[in-house]
DNA sequence: AACCAGTGCAACCGCACACGC
DNA sequence: TGCGTGTGCGGTTGCACTGGT
């Protein structure tokens, strides 16, 4: 697909910093006329900018409810440990953190986190074996150098999760050492999350899993993940059914808004008892997460 | 006072996916 | 089915600011 078409450059375009006048303009039409048709409304706006550059503006800065200030150190905790489980998800991440956007967190842990998880690295367990040993201890590589998740008596390959991380993708982790579990890199490289997991696992072992709440979260014949709304009762839900798509985005609709953390939490230990070697990660999860 | 390196953050970029035609 | 569009996402860049020398 490439560049969107309202993002050429040649248009007499406006670049860079948002001046007050584009600001108050652009939250002005969005207050009279919604979110949504990026595209119409840099002209019906009177904005010389790409819609895209309208929608950024908006969702990162311009928005009500965007929360404006310092992390807090709650903030902070739940960011380090939503990010050792999910990796790079910055958005599943500030789904979790009402009022903080994807940008301002996946900022201020490139900034600040990602360089003080670098210092407090301990020589003897990752950050990762501390939460559940069984992570990173059942993760081997093939002869192929493909993961290779080993549980019971049973070997199940891990493909790369598409899109997971695109710097590891064209080898653009420098910034990191390879052996350093904090990096965005080798999160996606030598952690499989939860999510991950459930997604890489094949259909025979892991075909179906219930969530309550009225629905269903399972696995599909691709092995991506898919969800079934069962309820119409949830605004959240229906809401965000036909918003990006992803599997994981889909995860994201489901656990963000439809269930609260600790619920879903203890929600997943109770359906994993048939999950066999991935229970006792998804059960080693429910010691940190809040 | 001037310079420079480091830092934080807003904005941009390219890609992926869903959806409608 | 193929294509264009709209939207979301993660990675990267650019620049203003700050502190040290």
């Amino acid at each position: 697909m490439g560049r969107s078409p309202c993002c050429s450059k040649d248009e007499g375009l406006n670049r860079g910093a948002w001046t007050a006048d584009e600001d108050k303009r652009l939250t002005d039409y969005i207050k009279v006329h919604g979110e949504g048709k990026w595209r119409n409304i840099p002209k019906r706006a009177g904005l010389k900018r790409c819609g895209k550059s309208c929608r950024l503006r908006w969702l990162n800065y311009l928005r009500p409810d965007i929360k404006r200030g310092n992390i807090t150190s709650d903030e902070e905790d739940l960011i380090i440990r939503l990010h050792r489980l999910l990796g790079n998800r910055w958005s599943l991440i500030a789904g979790r953190l009402p009022g903080r956007t994807d940008n301002e967190i996946k900022n201020y842990w490139n900034s600040t986190l990602a360089k003080r998880e670098q210092g407090e690295k301990k020589p003897s367990l990752s950050a990762t074996e501390k939460i559940n040993p069984m992570v990173t201890s059942s993760i081997m590589q093939d002869e192929n150098q493909n993961p290779v998740l080993v549980g019971d008596s049973t070997l199940h390959h891990m493909e790369q999760p598409s899109g997971t991380s695109e710097a590891a993708k064209s080898g653009q982790s420098s910034e990191y050492e390879s052996s350093d579990v904090s990096s965005p890199a080798s999160m996606s490289r030598e952690e499989p999350n939860l999510e991950q997991l459930m997604v890489d696992c094949t259909v025979g072992e892991l075909d179906l899993v219930e969530i309550p709440d009225g629905s269903d979260f399972r696995l599909n014949e691709s092995g991506n993940t898919s969800q079934v709304m069962n309820t119409v009762d949830n605004e959240g839900m229906s809401k965000n059914e036909n918003v990006g798509g992803t599997s994981y985005g889909q995860a994201h609709n489901w656990w963000s808004e439809g269930l609260e953390m600790d619920n879903w939490v203890s929600d997943l230990a109770e359906m994993t008892s048939g999950l066999g070697p991935f229970a006792s990660i998804l059960y080693g999860a429910e010691d940190w997460i809040p």
